[in-house]
DNA sequence: GCGTTTTGTGGAATATATTCCGTAGAGTGG
DNA sequence: CCACTCTACGGAATATATTCCACAAAACGC
């Protein structure tokens, strides 16, 4: 499994455990809502900036984004 | 002090406890030299697909390059 | 001091991330 | 059924990452 799928899945699960809508995450996280979608879904391959302000607004630190197996 | 700078220091702390090169670790990870050195110094924000090959590279599992205080 | 290795940095070209806006589909509760 | 929320996806525009090449400066051993 490639690592972004991982953190994909990271993000999506911690997002969901808090009940947060993509579009609550995007606005915490101040990145684009429709962009939120894809990284969840692995379309692309974010960056450290990014994933640094999604952890903050998920309240993770961010190595948590990394967990395999998760 | 910013994600990527912390990953920059992670990822030079690790190549040079492993005697490596900015030179050998972008052949081994597959990315261009000089970007090796610009990800060390925080210049950019290296996305996902490229850390996982630094940290293959490297050897260590992913979530090492986010570790807080190194 | 000299040669070698390593690293920082520059610009230019290309690829990709990221934003923005709009639309459609699935699911939910009234 | 209707209104609403949530999510996936589309294209176009912009910003940024990434590569490549070349050069200069620093560090190191001899």
């Amino acid at each position: 499994m490639k690592l972004r799928e991982q953190v994909g899945l990271n993000i999506r699960n911690l997002r969901n455990s808090k009940g947060m809508s993509q579009e609550q995450l995007a606005l915490a996280a101040d990145v684009d809502r429709s962009y939120i979608s894809e990284i969840e879904l692995a379309k692309n391959s974010a960056s450290i900036d990014i994933l640094e302000q999604i952890a903050l607004a998920l309240d993770v630190a961010p190595k948590e984004l990394f967990n395999e197996r998760g």
